[in-house]
DNA sequence: AATTATTTTCAGAAAATTTTGAAAATTCAA
DNA sequence: TTGAATTTTCAAAATTTTCTGAAAATAATT
């Protein structure tokens, strides 16, 4: 396999996986792209590389920078932007999770204390509902504390190892 | 609250959040409808409640199956099919989980296998491509284990419980 | 201050996804 | 069988999402 095909593999599959994730195709690709890319690019060599229009780039950009994944640099004596993205998995995976979390999970124990703290359970109907949802809050808990337990056994690891090197 | 409104608020949410998830509002507005349901229920009375048609009420609720969220109930005496929600919530999560782990982790690591095996490390930007991939491979490989042996340890936190009853 | 380079915005176009509804297929009962 | 009830399929329509490209805004240079 050539450099090349392997490139366009690795973007198209994490394009097409990404909108299982609700995450849009441009947005990996662009981040599948830098993941790749020893330098740094600007929004005219993303756009070239991916064919696609310079708004494009422009929104995606903002939004890989909003997910913490990516980041601007801007380069001594140049006056175009460029983009760098974070190279370490790791940190990337974990980006990722967080992101999640906050935009996924936080939400749904938003509503179901909503519902909860709304809802009395006076009838026998109510109660049941009421059951439902308690049960969705256990999960949605447990959940976001496994979540948080992995990430911080995860992290300290991480800072583990980093003092190992001052030892 | 009134009932009706909780109900509603629920089914919405979910189906709010679940196109975030990349899965289709209505297939989770039937999941909520069905989970909030004390009576199994037929396709009419899904078309009715949620106001949509027939043919979309009949592909969601396949897709449920298919993920192992419903079950088709034949009720005796019954000509058509009636659907119940499995009510566990933690199969529901356990199910979701296993499925998403199925169709979301397992490709990415069938690709960056392919990749890995076939790019041969000859050169130093393939060497540094191969890099990102072995990285990446490392991660999905951690976040499949760490996912596999929670579902493990829920399962058997569960069969405990279960056994418990006969002691 | 004027010119040029670059980034951002956003209305409309294009593409992708979801939904409809009616016809075809299947199932069941008589 | 036949026929009625029910489920399934799928082309076309509706909706939602994404993308484009040109104009506006911003930033740097002369």
């Amino acid at each position: 396999m050539e450099l090349q095909e392997a490139k366009d593999k690795f973007i198209h599959t994490w394009g097409t996986l990404s909108t299982q994730w609700g995450i849009n195709r441009t947005m990996s690709q662009i981040h599948a792209l830098l993941l790749l890319s020893p330098k740094s690019l600007n929004a005219d060599q993303i756009m070239e590389e991916l064919r696609i229009s310079r708004g494009n780039v422009n929104m995606n950009l903002r939004d890989l920078m909003s997910w913490g994944l990516i980041n601007k640099q801007l380069l001594p004596g140049e006056r175009k932007e460029y983009f760098i993205a974070e190279k370490d998995i790791w940190k990337v995976a974990r980006q990722i999770t967080k992101e999640r979390k906050r935009r996924e999970i936080e939400p749904i124990i938003e509503t179901m204390d909503e519902i909860q703290s709304q809802l009395k359970p006076d009838t026998d109907e109510n109660k049941e509902v009421l059951k439902i949802i308690e049960d969705i809050n256990r999960v949605t808990n447990f959940t976001n504390n496994t979540v948080q337990s992995v990430l911080k056994a995860e992290e300290s690891w991480l800072i583990n190892n980093f003092l190992k090197l001052f030892k």
